[in-house]
DNA sequence: GGTTCTGGTTAACGGTGTTAGCCAGGAACT
DNA sequence: AGTTCCTGGCTAACACCGTTAACCAGAACC
């Protein structure tokens, strides 16, 4: 693997200890948990020191969307590698992080991207799996994008019924965009 | 006693107030704009008042989330009724009421539904298109439900490229998920 | 040795949802 | 009529939020 662009690489060392403990926070006690206090003290430190390190909350969180972005183009990759041209197995790769990963998730996803703070390419690598391998054309990538979104964000919120088979929901939106 | 909300019907006529003015500062400012204070004020009221008639506010989201499916049930009957068993007239149904509310439609699909506390069946009559007329199965329905709502939360949240036809991905979404 | 930069601190501001406690007015019962 | 009780306002306050200002100890540099 080449070098690439790790999120957070030209961080100093107390700005990456402030984006672990905001991970932290957000993974193990969820969204609300995420404050500039509770980040603060996790790293034994007072909340407005954390200025010093980054301008505002929002920084932060873009940090951690590039995380974001960068695990999932990860695991998409992987998926790939090991079931080459399977749209199922990269919707399960897609499903599996993000259900793994709810709070950072949904951080990176329901407000618009600052394109320009994140690394140069970060968004379309973690595109790349639905178009370059699997030949989608354009449109056909945002709608399989868009369900498999849609699918996540549904099943994060609790909004399908109690028991639904949602595996089975999955493989009939793999089926309608392959091909 | 009276039982249980039904989209505001049994509300007294200061609670209806409330979430009149909570829904024209959603809808007209946006959802930072949807606190406690500014409904009073709104109302001409000071904050703890509206205790008095809600016991807190998620209480008036609650009132909130009806009215959204209960207005998209009522846009999705119509397109159904002018277009009978189109899918695409469905989704662009769908997509035009999101569009047009989009901090009602993000307020009411974000977090889990209080099922509880909503009016009987209100659900499952905004489902229903997609179901009863369509003659979906269980699955492709879901599934076709989670790329709608995937496609209006990624437009409402910015995230794909300017001047994409989105157009084109909904028709190839309505395509792919007719028979 | 003096200066400057770095990264901490405390105090504070205006905002949030929410609770406690008080009180005026009307309804209702005796 | 007198008393009580309920309704729906109010002010004050609490704990928390993101953020700013002002200050200061120590290291680094000339």
């Amino acid at each position: 693997m080449p070098t690439e662009p790790v999120a957070g690489l030209q961080l100093s060392p107390r700005a990456r200890q402030i984006v672990g403990a905001a991970r932290e926070l957000l993974e193990k006690e969820g969204e609300d948990a995420l404050t500039m206090r509770r980040i603060a003290d996790r790293i034994g430190v007072k909340a407005p020191s954390l200025y010093k390190h980054f301008p505002d909350k929002t920084a932060v969180e873009v940090e951690l969307m590039a995380i974001l972005l960068e695990e999932m183009a990860a695991a998409l990759e992987a998926a790939e590698a090991a079931a080459p041209g399977s749209l199922e197995a990269l919707f399960e790769a897609y499903r599996g992080y993000a259900v793994a990963h709810p709070g950072l998730y949904r951080l990176g996803t329901q407000k618009p991207l600052p394109r320009e703070s994140l690394p140069a390419g970060l968004e379309e690598r973690a595109a790349a799996p639905l178009f370059r391998e699997l030949g989608l054309d354009e449109h056909t990538g945002r709608a399989a994008w868009a369900f498999a979104h849609g699918m996540v964000v549904l099943e994060l919120a609790g909004r399908f019924p109690d028991g639904a088979d949602l595996d089975e929901a999955w493989r009939v939106g793999a089926a309608a965009f392959t091909r």
